[in-house]
DNA sequence: ACGGAACCGTACCGTACGGTACCTGATGGG
DNA sequence: CCCATCAGGTACCGTACGGTACGGTTCCGT
């Protein structure tokens, strides 16, 4: 046996049917939707075996949270020879895909849940979803920076402040304005690659003039 | 009249201090804290005065957050001639402000009720939440950014894109991390001077070297 | 001094939730 | 063929909430 998945217990598929249903229940109406009766009935079982499986409500939320970071898996492109422009199309892809992460129905309801219980449970599911969901992508990002460092394409000293000064150039204040309700953007490519352009300003080693940078930067 | 606070209707002192109150239960229980029996009995008031008063549970979250918005207030000082090194201090102390407000209890718990009503509510908090909460600190931003460039101290074509660029650099997604029970950064101040730092190479008009800012931007 | 408005405290009601218990039917191994 | 295990359905319990109603009190204008 693996120790892949030993983060992600992995449940029956009847199991994994129930917290289906119990994301899609989340996603339409919010935590108070989620109910155990409800859930019961949406998903076909009973209260009884909810609780056999889960122990409580909350077990059900974390079982949600395991279940839906199981089921992202990041492709792997590491293999590829990296050139300036191959780096700055992950670097947009990356982008992309992180917006649209973010901005996905179960991803929202269920930062929306994590968030709501915070000030009750001491950030224990605050604590699973930031560990469970961001893993991946979070190696994923690292992974290209320090590939971009090795190729000789990227420069800084801290492979994680480089990081995150990349992750707040694509998103700023869109996942919290999302999290509040607001649409997300018209055009996630057109973000992305602004990002990446500020990004390389940044960190990059191709001296990019700033004022052909500001101009697209203003668009 | 001045319709100077037609958008902050105010409260009575009385109901200004139930909304105190209602703030103080929401900061150390959550909304799971904040019930009408509670706060009538921490306020020393009858529920029918909420009822009376803010119309129902929803009119007095309403309330709390139009309240916590009327107490904060900028101080201007858009008055002074801007150099290079006044514009600096200005934009760091901007960011030092944003980081302890965004982290701040009541914000903290404000968002959290928010952003866990979305679902329910259509947003109609998180609609409250932006306009009444964001809009003193965007004021003061674009202020700040419109000074740098009349100045020719910035270069930028959209003064809102660039404002978040420098959000985005601020923040990242500590804000996010924060709502879910992450502890804030030990140090605000070099946040905010590294968010400086690189806000200045991309928009600035003094040519920093790249390296330069690659090392103290590692830090 | 009077009357009424505003307000407090409490009691009350309907509802809906989390969680438990009990019964029934299916399934599978001996 | 039988029995044990498991899961579904239903009924139930205690609790706590939002919202309402009512009696008593304070305070202010007249």
């Amino acid at each position: 046996m693996r120790p892949d998945n030993a983060d992600t217990p992995q449940f029956s598929p009847r199991q994994n049917e129930v917290l289906e249903q119990a994301l899609r229940l989340l996603v339409e109406g919010g935590d108070k939707a989620l109910t155990t009766s409800g859930l019961a009935r949406a998903a076909s079982c009973s209260k009884e075996s909810l609780y056999k499986w889960f122990g409580d409500r909350d077990g059900v939320l974390a079982a949600m949270i395991a279940y839906q970071a199981s089921k992202v898996r990041t492709a792997d492109r590491s293999g590829e020879k990296l050139t300036d422009q191959i780096l700055k199309q992950h670097l947009e892809q990356f982008g992309r895909d992180l917006l649209e992460v973010l901005g996905g129905d179960v991803s929202l309801a269920l930062n929306r849940l994590a968030i709501g219980q915070t000030s009750r449970d001491g950030s224990k599911l605050g604590k699973l979803l930031v560990e469970h969901g961001r893993r991946q992508i979070d190696r994923r990002a690292m992974a290209l920076m320090e590939a971009g460092k090795r190729a000789g394409l990227l420069r800084f000293e801290n492979a994680d402040a480089a990081y995150h000064t990349f992750y707040g150039l694509i998103v700023s204040d869109l996942h919290v304005r999302m999290l509040l309700g607001e649409p997300g953007l018209k055009d996630n490519s057109r973000q992305a690659e602004r990002a990446v352009e500020a990004f390389l300003a940044l960190h990059g080693v191709e001296q990019k003039t700033a004022d052909a940078l500001r101009v697209s930067a203003g668009r």
